[in-house]
DNA sequence: CTGAAAGCGCTTACAG
DNA sequence: CTGAAAGCGCTTACAG
């Protein structure tokens, strides 16, 4: 089923047709509605790579996920904004593709497969370590938009969360129940993320007249809950312990508090502890995790407002920033010091 | 940049580089390595579009989540299996597309878009409550996959859990465990995985000669912790408590446990509790949650492997059936019996 | 071993 | 308001 064949079903010509499925104003009611009839009974659809082919806009975004390969539909900060961020892009009128064909020339370019697909524009969602060849994207003229990574072509733009406040709401939040020597866990040397946080945890120790103690902060090798058990062991070991513990992902903090457990410790009456992503576990550990969740769903409409404006030249690319929310819970405390 | 421009480039014809693209082996060792050089240097990448169109491959698979729109990303099962599948299909040399444009002509019609982007394959997970539409698909000479989903088409096969095995090897558990007053806590009437493990249940139960006592058996709306919650404390109101209790997700199983706990009563001590899914949380939660698991991975391998043989005419369809395993935490009382 | 030409299914000036 | 024709970038018989 093509259109040649639509419009021999509707004796007019080809253009016509095209026209119509088109939107073109220059075509009388009475074939219109003719035409229309015929393609709702034989189920028509038009090809998409003809299309393509002929008009250069595919109407596919490519999903980016730049970290580790293969991680990226377990990963929860991804999987959500991805789910928003979806559901927008098809309101918009577009379809998502996902780049995994090994087979490929070279399966890092993105930017080749970019082209190759003719993809409209693409999002980019920053994961543990970033590919370089993600910048080749970004400078390219193909409109991107990055996700917690800061884009900088002529075609791109961003959407992040506010790292600062991320910690410094846990700063603040500790600092009004009353404690006043704070630890920090934190990923390895090499994330982002980890780092972002973490020196605005500092700045924000330092805002608030805080005492900084570096023999509080520690570190794991990635952001997993092993990582957090061993980071608050060696915590442990070296004797003297902080009152409060900011850890850059609740996976962290959910090990620190089993080593706490383990040592007799009890979260949040000995340690309060305030994790970071608000997973879906966070609810049901025992004590329940209070955490800060970045607003996923706003990041995946607002990635995909901008990149549809940086689509049909509406905007030169640009920012956004996100208020992150403090969830409170039970390990931080909270009842505790309000009681 | 495009064939023609190689072309020119190499001094051979456009038919040459399309020729040495494709791996034909009718061209001179020299012509060839001369217009490879000239690919790499370029970093030319064919259109996917135009090659599309003259081929009627895509190397595109379609992914499909048959259910309520929208939750696919967040749902623990079809991300998993997802990825994994997402993995070997790029091994196999297929890209994926998700179809998500609300602009469509009719947005349930995944026959229409699977046409429409001339895909070469789709594979389809099953969600809560099922469209229609995808019959459609199921029919037509599109080869597809269901994951625990029974497709009958010509061109399609599935894959799923064993779902009888999943409720045998509960009942099994319980019962080398000693608890023989066995409840249940399904999700609502109309979902047919829930009912699947039920009735898998009842059977697994009169096989091992036990009493089958149905106002053991609970529902929830849904699979999620609320409605476990909700059930469980229908059952506590009753007065008369199981021993032992298999939850059709482990949400429900959660949700159980917490209305037990109100009522001052604990697991495994006073009933044991076995979820389903193996999320993330049950390793997390206390007591931690026994669960089975389904080996997802293995689900999306072989859906892969399943519908490239569908894709390349080496099988007719079929079906695998993969066995669940199941996971010995806490909740199920096992170290309280084997003391 | 190499190349000219038709064809895939659309869109888009352009002529009428 | 309608249609003929060129063109988008590939592949594939086919001729040489």
């Amino acid at each position: 089923m093509n259109i040649k064949m639509i419009a021999e079903m509707a004796g007019v010509s080809v253009s016509t047709v095209s026209k119509i499925m088109n939107n073109y104003s220059d075509v009388s009611e009475k074939t219109k509605q003719r035409v229309l009839e015929i393609i709702e009974q034989t189920g028509y659809s038009p090809s998409n790579s003809a299309k393509t082919l002929a008009t250069k806009k595919s109407n596919l975004i490519g999903v980016i996920f730049a970290g580790e390969l293969n991680v990226e539909f377990t990963h929860p900060f991804f999987v959500e904004v991805l789910n928003s961020f979806k559901k927008q892009m098809g309101v918009l009128g577009y379809d998502l593709i996902f780049f995994s064909n090994e087979k490929f020339i070279s399966s890092g370019d993105y930017f080749a497969r970019s082209v190759h697909f003719n993809v409209d524009g693409c999002v980019i969602i920053s994961g543990q370590k970033m590919e370089p060849t993600i910048r080749d994207l970004d400078m390219s003229s193909i409109p991107c938009i990055g996700v917690d990574l800061e884009l900088k072509g002529k075609k791109s733009g961003f959407v992040m969360s506010d790292n600062f406040q991320v910690s410094s709401k846990v700063v603040e939040h500790f600092y009004l129940l009353g404690y006043r020597e704070l630890g920090f866990i934190g990923s390895a040397a090499d994330s982002d993320i980890s780092n972002l946080r973490e020196s605005g945890y500092v700045k924000a120790i330092e805002s608030f007249g805080l005492t900084l103690n570096r023999q509080w902060f520690v570190h794991g090798d990635d952001f997993f809950e092993p990582s957090g058990y061993t980071a608050m062991q060696q915590l442990i070991q070296a004797g003297n312990l902080p009152k409060a513990i900011f850890a850059a992902s609740d996976l962290l903090a959910l090990g620190a508090i089993r080593a706490l457990k383990e040592h007799g410790l009890s979260v949040p009456e000995d340690i309060a502890i305030i994790g970071c992503d608000d997973i879906e576990a966070c609810k049901y550990t025992s004590p329940k995790l209070s955490t800060i969740r970045q607003n996923k769903e706003r990041l995946g409409i607002l990635a995909a407002h901008m990149l549809y404006d940086l689509i049909n030249n509406q905007s030169g690319g640009g920012s956004f920033v996100v208020e992150p929310v403090l969830i409170v819970r039970e390990s931080c405390g909270s009842q505790l010091n309000t009681q």
